[in-house]
DNA sequence: GCCATTAGGAACCAAATGGTACAAAACAAA
DNA sequence: TTTGTTTTGTACCATTTGGTTCCTAATGGC
């Protein structure tokens, strides 16, 4: 009935994705993006409203993609130990300089974007709550409020090993404090 | 000779250091930052190079404001425990939306900006150090690689913390975690 | 082959941005 | 009081920004 479009919706949010997570939303002009969606700018405007409104739809495309599969592989795992489940939350990445999109997200847009906030924070409960699923599989720490506590305690750790790596440290293995963390809250 | 300045230079820095770690370099535009620092453009640029350059300085202030006095109050604390003289890193703020301000220029100017990524760099060994300074004098773990690695997962935890604060959740204590973490590393 | 409909592309635009120029004012020394 | 110097404030400017317009091209149903 009319003219297809050429692009590739997914393949366009992969790039768009990757940009505003490397550059940050400012940072990303509209030339930036475009070259990195693969779309000139009649296409873009046909397609999206806005700038910002990509910027949310690869936030909620980092929410199925990645926030997902971390979560999912925390799920499925078959390893023998909690320690070896979540230590996938801490694993060398190939670009660590990227950070994680989450915080970045909450840093350059959060404080003056509710609707960004909001996605940030859902994306946070979904993480901590995988990593819940974890503990409670594996009975780490008796009780329920511990165990709550132990899942925060892992998420802090894994944003702040995500500074840290968009910082440029090269990244480390941090498994071995998980080992610590997890079996003090055992002991406690 | 001629006219002295009416404004206060620390002052002035001291407004700008506020602002752009509330809001950010982009988000915070020329009228915002004069505002905050309470005068008007010429005077502005009489006194100052530029806009980066001020967020320089303000990264400055940061470092011998807020990084200095972390750091000596971890070397002068006279607190029984490794445990009590850290939780100054984790006590709640009064204003935890603020976040990290290394964390923040990390994520923002980090990528696109050298000086403020080594600034950032060098803010960041100093905490790591005065951690570390804590953990020697109290004996915690009982090697000096332990001991590292014990300082940088208090560190990754502390800018953790900050993160999730940025992010808008209510400051909580943290304190207990420590002694998680520190009773681990004298156990193992 | 026609035609309605939509994508693609380039020229264009208004607004906001950081930064500059310059004149007036304030001060200190003589 | 005069003079030289520096601050202050306002008007102005060039550039970049995201966004719009509008024309052309391509497609699929009839």
């Amino acid at each position: 009935m009319a003219r297809p479009r050429e692009f590739d919706m997914d393949t366009a949010l992969d790039g768009a994705l990757d940009i505003f997570w490397r550059q940050g939303y400012v940072a990303t002009n509209l030339p930036d993006l475009l070259m990195a969606m693969g779309l000139t700018r009649g296409s873009f405007y046909k397609a999206f409203r806005d700038k910002l409104s990509v910027y949310i739809a690869a936030l909620d495309r980092y929410d199925d993609q990645v926030v997902s599969a971390t979560v999912a592989t925390l799920a499925g795992c078959d390893a023998g130990s909690a320690q070896a489940c979540l230590s996938v939350l801490f694993s060398p990445e190939a670009d660590a300089r990227k950070g994680c999109f989450i915080c970045n997200a909450v840093v350059e847009l959060g404080p003056a974007n509710e609707t960004v906030a909001a996605k940030a924070e859902a994306m946070t409960v979904r993480l901590r709550n995988g990593i819940l699923g974890v503990l409670d599989r594996f009975e780490v720490g008796e009780v329920g409020e511990k165990r709550t506590a132990t899942a925060d305690l892992i998420l802090h750790l894994y944003f702040g090993h995500k500074a840290i790596g968009k910082g440029g440290k090269p990244p480390e293995d941090w498994s071995a404090h998980l080992g610590w963390i997890l079996g003090q809250a055992n002991d406690a």
